[in-house]
DNA sequence: CTGATATCAGGTGGACTGACATGA
DNA sequence: CTCATGTCAGTCAACCTGATATCA
């Protein structure tokens, strides 16, 4: 406190807020490009990788609200990137499946995000780049793990 | 691509994105507490280490919106933690100084900041975590030159 | 009964935009 | 005149809460 410079940018949290503001800038510039949101691409992305789930099953593995995912849902669902169908073995739950232009549509973004993450990591050289996502990739974890189901 | 889980978590704006999750879930909550939220913080270290300022110079360093600026620091001057006065040279500029209650709040707020990171890196240990750091700030270095003032 | 699930209504803070008046 | 500044009004996505209905 006394001798260190206080510098703002050698605290973690406050880093990490200040990139991702520029990082939320970057991605919602880039997908709504595209007419997408956050929101849809975490659930198209989810559902590639884990196959047909049941909506709250995609809030968790999405840190989202059951709420929004079903508003997100719907707004797929009506561009018939998702089918979302009743689960014939339980009742209430629906099964969500992602459709063939889903998966292009993901296919898309995510060739957006690849294009935001050059931008984003253009300062760094690749090993540090390795180093930063295993570095994050961490943090994900260990706070993931203590979060979801 | 190929070989690799095509893990979402392999994505640095991805990673980014979650984390910012957490980080603002632990910030807000801890703030919340002490009845500050984010852009007070902001506002409050920005004068603490650059001394008395603008409203708009507050919001380039801060990274906010001017009208942003004006509402949060009507609520630190109604709480006295900060002060703002004409600026004598130019009429329409207000000098915007840090009053004692104000520098106490922000020692507060930095403690529960201190608390925020340890919660956060917890999974690295102290060289892992001055690594990330330096990348951060890199990050943040290069973006944030790119944007700001 | 509890518990999980899906839906709907609403509220909050953060980021942004447009309009406006004032003053250098 | 233009430009920066401070203010106000309002939009928007993301995040969160509570209430309700359905079903195992």
């Amino acid at each position: 406190m006394e001798s260190a410079p206080a510098r703002l940018t050698s605290k973690p949290s406050w880093l990490i807020s200040q990139l991702s503001v520029h990082v939320r800038r970057l991605v919602s510039d880039a997908f709504s490009e595209e007419g997408a949101r956050g929101y849809h691409y975490r659930l198209l992305a989810a559902l590639k990788e884990y196959g047909p789930s049941s909506q709250a099953a995609l809030g968790r593995r999405c840190s989202m609200d059951r709420s929004d995912v079903t508003t997100a849902l719907a707004q797929l669902a009506d561009e018939e990137h998702v089918e979302r169908s009743p689960d014939p073995a339980h009742g209430r739950r629906s099964l969500v499946t992602l459709t063939a232009s889903g998966a292009r549509r993901l296919q898309r973004l995510d060739r957006v995000l690849e294009g935001v993450q050059d931008e984003l990591l253009a300062p760094l050289p690749e090993s540090d780049r390795a180093a930063l996502v295993a570095l994050l990739g961490r943090l994900v974890d260990h706070h993931g793990a203590a979060s979801g189901t």
